[in-house]
DNA sequence: TATTGTTATACTCTATAACTATA
DNA sequence: TATAGTTATAGAGTATAACAATA
C-alpha cells in the first residue's frame, strides 16, 4: 500500500502543527462537541438550544415583555417571535397581554414549561458530572473549574454571555481529523 | 426595587440555574468566544475559519484528491468545491489533475499559501499564550491542557475531530446573557 | 456500472426592513 | 413621533441530487 512519484506523503497525523497541544485549539474543540452533545439531549424533548436558553430565561424571570427578552438574549426580536412561536406550539410557554401596555406581550412559562426545565436541568447535571467530568474528583473539577474561570476572564467573558451554538447539520470544520486512520 | 402585581420579578442573575458554575456550560462559552476571536484573527489574513482548516490540512499533506479532503475534513465534496474556488482565486492554494486519475485533481498549497500558514499559526500561537492562557505558569497550562484532555476522552472525541465553528452573524445563544445589568 | 468533480437546487437560519397597533 | 410585535424579504451557508468526464 506504498505509493511513488507524486503521491501524497502520508502520515498527516504525525506532522500537524502543535494545534492539538493547545488550549485553545482543545476548547474550541470541546464547547462544540459538548454544544453538540447537549443538543441532543435536549432533542429528546422535542427543543433545540436555542430554546433551551430562551426557557431558561423565562424561567429565571417570568413576565417580561419580548423586547427585553430579545434584548437580553442578544437577538432580533424577528428572531424572537419564530422561537416563542415553536415554544407556544409546544405549550412550554405563552404570551399574555401586558397589563400596563397594550402594545406589548409578557413571556411565561407554562407548567409544562416549567416541568420541562426541571427535567432538562437534571439531565444537563448528569451530563456535567456522569460524562464530561467523569473521574474527576470534586477537587479537580473545582480546580478546572477555576481554570476555566481564568481563561473566561482573559477572554473578556463578563458573567454569563455567549454569543451561540450549533443548529443545522454541522458547518466546516475547523481542522482536518487526525486520529481518523492510522 | 420590589415589584407588586404583575411585574416581572427582577434579580434574575440571581437565581439562574448553576450552569453559570458548569464545566459544559463554561467549556460551550469558552470554545465559542475563542472560535470567534480566532475567526478575527484569521479575517486579517483574508480567511475565516473554514479555509484555515483546509488550509491546515493541505498544509500537513500535500497531494490528496479532493474526495480524500473531503473525506477528511468531514464535508461533502460540494462544499469542499467552493472552499477551494475560494482559495484558489486567492492563489493560496491550487488544483492539479492527477496523473493517475484523469477524473481526480490533486491539491496542493501554493508558496504564498505556505506563507500565510506561517503567519497564521504564530498568531494562533500567540493568541494562545498572550490571551487565553495569559497569567499561567507552564505547570498550570500544563495540568489545564490535561485535564481538558481527559474531558475531551470523556467525551468520546478521538483525536483532533472536530465538527465545526460559527462563521455568520452569530445565532441564538443558549443562555441569556447574566452579567449584563444589575 | 461506478466514481470524481462540478453545478443546480432546496432548505435552514439569520437579519433588515416594512407594517400595524398602540403610546 | 416613537415604540412593541409581527410579517416579508433577502442573504449566507449547508446538503442533496443531477450531471459530465473518466475509470
Amino acid at each position: 500500500m506504498q505509493e511513488t512519484g507524486s503521491s501524497p506523503r502520508t502520515g498527516a497525523h504525525t506532522d500537524l502543527p502543535p494545534f492539538g497541544h493547545a488550549v485553545g485549539f482543545l476548547l474550541a474543540q470541546l464547547g462544540f462537541s459538548i454544544s453538540r452533545q447537549f443538543g441532543g439531549l435536549l432533542a429528546g424533548f422535542g427543543i433545540e438550544p436555542r430554546h433551551f436558553g430562551l426557557l431558561r430565561l423565562l424561567h429565571a424571570v417570568e413576565g417580561l415583555p419580548q423586547n427585553v427578552v430579545a434584548d437580553r438574549l442578544q437577538i432580533p426580536q424577528s428572531t424572537l417571535v419564530s422561537l416563542i412561536d415553536h415554544l407556544e406550539e409546544r405549550g412550554l410557554a405563552e404570551r399574555r397581554p401586558d397589563p400596563h401596555d397594550r402594545r406589548a406581550r409578557t413571556l411565561h412559562l407554562t407548567s409544562s414549561g416549567a416541568a420541562l426545565m426541571a427535567d432538562s436541568t437534571r439531565v444537563a447535571t448528569e451530563f456535567e458530572f456522569d460524562v464530561i467530568c467523569a473521574g474527576f474528583t470534586p477537587e479537580e473539577r473545582s480546580d478546572l473549574l477555576n481554570c476555566l474561570q481564568r481563561v473566561a476572564a482573559n477572554l473578556g467573558i463578563t458573567q454569563g454571555i455567549h454569543p451561540g451554538l450549533h443548529h443545522g447539520p454541522g458547518p466546516v470544520p475547523w481542522c482536518p481529523p487526525e486520529g481518523a486512520e492510522p
